[in-house]
DNA sequence: CGAGATATTGACTAGGCTCAATTGAAGTGG
DNA sequence: CCACTTCAATTGAGCCTAGTCAATATCTCG
């Protein structure tokens, strides 16, 4: 654990290799993954609103981060505004991508969750030079399940489902993409037809 | 409509007076409202990562926003440190709105989502010397549904089920809270019990 | 090899959605 | 002023998706 809901706030982590998940506690023990990060993504955003991490973040594997104390970071803001402005930028991507999640959370089926959060998956390896077809994830059943607001149960029937529909291999947590445009059509499916 | 995803950004809204929802719109055309937004709320934080926003801004009642140009924010935040430290954290604690929406979209069932927002709306009342007991909402039953990713008529049928159960009285759009305590309870079961 | 996670699969249940009809409120024009 | 339209809200019946509970299988690691 690289930090705990509740801990004051002095810096954020980019991710320099392996692989973290945020989850979010209720008061009343309901927790909930807020995001997975992986090489290059930034975790602690939302620490600087209150002074404290309203997250906790967990490594899901040997992970080396690298620490950027928010002090420094505000400096260095000051001293060149072009820097100032992509931090302003990076805030408000990750406002974007919690609204991305929020439909995925709010209007979006089961079938239609774990696509999005597959092809989400193989789009940001493909950034990175992995193959956006085969790929290891490094979360367990119930963190997939968490994360899109489904059952752990669920996960596990909806690959068995995909794999018989010729979608995709899964063998424990190996992935290999079989139909990308499939899973896609998953995902206009329920919507406007595409015209 | 004051501003359409998709449109180029160049400024945040204050809201001076009225009140105001964010809808964000998957390709497909599902919708889902993203927020909702009373005096002194700030729209279009998610605008400045691609430079174009990426959700709707309407009005639901005759409404004054306050235009803040983002290259003029800018400028103050290099001039005043202060400043710059307030914007921060400002569109950090959007992330943390916005991930309380995630649980609550997660992790909740119908009735808890829907006393959660209601004790949110009627705390942001409080804060503004409003009752905290006595509101009038502004949005339909299908924009509170689209919010809690829940239908209209969940909405309709839980209004009545927490009238009958003599939480509190609605009229179409006037609500009371007859018992603050007992909405705030419906929240905390289904988690651990307080220990 | 054994213990404790992690995954898979089945049977059953229930919460919330869909479809549909009705009522109510607010606005429009003759 | 009142029919007429339109939009919003309520209510009911039935269904379906995903959750729950439970049993078993498989992995990982000490």
């Amino acid at each position: 654990m690289l930090f705990k809901a509740g801990d004051p706030f002095h810096a954020i982590y980019a991710i320099r290799s392996g692989c973290m998940k945020s989850v979010v506690t209720r008061k009343g023990g309901a927790e909930q993954v807020s995001g997975f990060y992986m090489v290059g993504e930034l975790l602690g955003l939302d620490g600087m609103g209150r002074g404290r991490y309203d997250c906790s973040a967990i490594a899901l594997e040997d992970t080396v981060v690298c620490v950027l104390p928010f002090p420094l970071l505000e400096q260095l803001a000051h001293e060149r505004p072009s820097f100032q402005h992509r931090l302003y930028a990076v805030l408000s991507r990750e406002i974007s991508r919690n609204h991305n999640v929020m439909l995925l959370l709010g209007t979006m089926r089961a079938e239609e969750r774990l696509a999005a959060f597959l092809l989400s998956l193989s789009s940001r390896f493909a950034r990175r030079d992995h193959s956006p077809f085969e790929f290891a994830l490094r979360m367990t059943r119930e963190d997939i399940g968490s994360y899109l607001g489904l059952t752990l149960e669920t996960i596990s029937r909806l690959f068995g489902r995909f794999r018989n529909a010729g979608l995709l291999e899964i063998d424990q947590r190996k992935v290999r993409i079989r139909d990308h445009a499939g899973l896609k059509a998953l995902l206009s499916e329920g919507g406007a037809p595409a015209d």
